[in-house]
DNA sequence: CCAGACGTTGTT
DNA sequence: GTCTGG
DNA sequence: CCAGACGTTGTT
DNA sequence: GTCTGG
């Protein structure tokens, strides 16, 4: 995990959520985010700003940006050995805006269909996944920016559905994040979310990643 | 030395 | 760019 | 994460 | 089965 997740507020709620302006007419709610899309992004510099990245890290260094289709999560535990998110650690680390994400439960036996899963914070605020973010220069003027969602063992609200989950930065540490400097309070900030999650079991319409409407968070009869 | 990878997930 | 493997 | 493709040649 | 694309 994570590779799914929503955003589902109006560019104002946004707005007025983190104190960021994003350019309206590259953001709309979404209901089912999935890699390679643009996700709504806070990095520190330069400077502090809110916008739209490609999800999916495609590191300084690589000839091809169709590695960032599999760079879409990072573990928490090796992010300071791996190569591709060692100096993104260090340098350039972002808040992913969401309000809810996916985790799918699967079936016992072979065959069996996995049941998603959407957790929220539920106060209907906006929320953070700890982020990297990279700058790819091509040939163009402009730099392909992409992130990465760190992820993490589960807390108890997720561990019944899976054994993995996105961190979730609390709203009083999202400066330290974005701020930080040493590596060890860095890292101390990546831990499964103390916060109180709801999890709604939501129909299988959201397995498809060319679906996108409301009612995919919208909870199912019968679990 | 050069070449090639650089990641996570889940499943067996 | 930097590390690992051959 | 899941869904869907998985290929080349030559022609428009 | 495995890779790519969304």
């Amino acid at each position: 995990m994570c590779g799914r997740f929503t955003l589902t507020v109006s560019a104002d709620d946004l707005k007025d959520a983190v104190g960021l302006e994003i350019v309206p007419s590259e953001y709309q709610p979404r209901y089912n985010i999935a890699p390679t899309q643009p996700v709504a992004v806070v990095r520190s510099f330069p400077p502090k700003e809110l916008e739209m990245m490609r999800w999916g890290l495609v590191p300084s260094w690589a000839k091809d940006p169709s590695i960032g289709n599999r760079l879409i999560n990072a573990r928490a535990e090796t992010l300071t050995e791996k190569p591709a998110f060692r100096s993104a650690f260090a340098k350039r680390r972002c808040l992913i805006l969401m309000d809810g994400f996916f985790e799918w439960k699967r079936g016992e036996g072979k065959g069996a269909r996995s049941q998603p899963y959407w957790f929220t914070p539920g106060d209907g605020k906006v929320a953070a996944f700890a982020g990297l973010y990279e700058l790819w220069f091509h040939k163009e003027d402009e730099p392909l920016v992409s992130c990465t969602i760190i992820t993490t063992e589960a807390n108890d609200v997720v561990r019944p559905v899976h054994d993995r989950m996105p961190v979730i930065l609390p709203r009083e540490r999202w400066s330290d994040w974005l701020e930080g400097s040493s590596p060890d309070q860095l890292l101390a900030l990546l831990r499964p979310a103390n916060l109180s999650l709801e999890a709604v079991p939501v129909s299988p319409a959201v397995n498809s990643p060319a679906v996108d409407r409301p009612e995919l968070i919208q909870p199912i009869a019968g679990l």
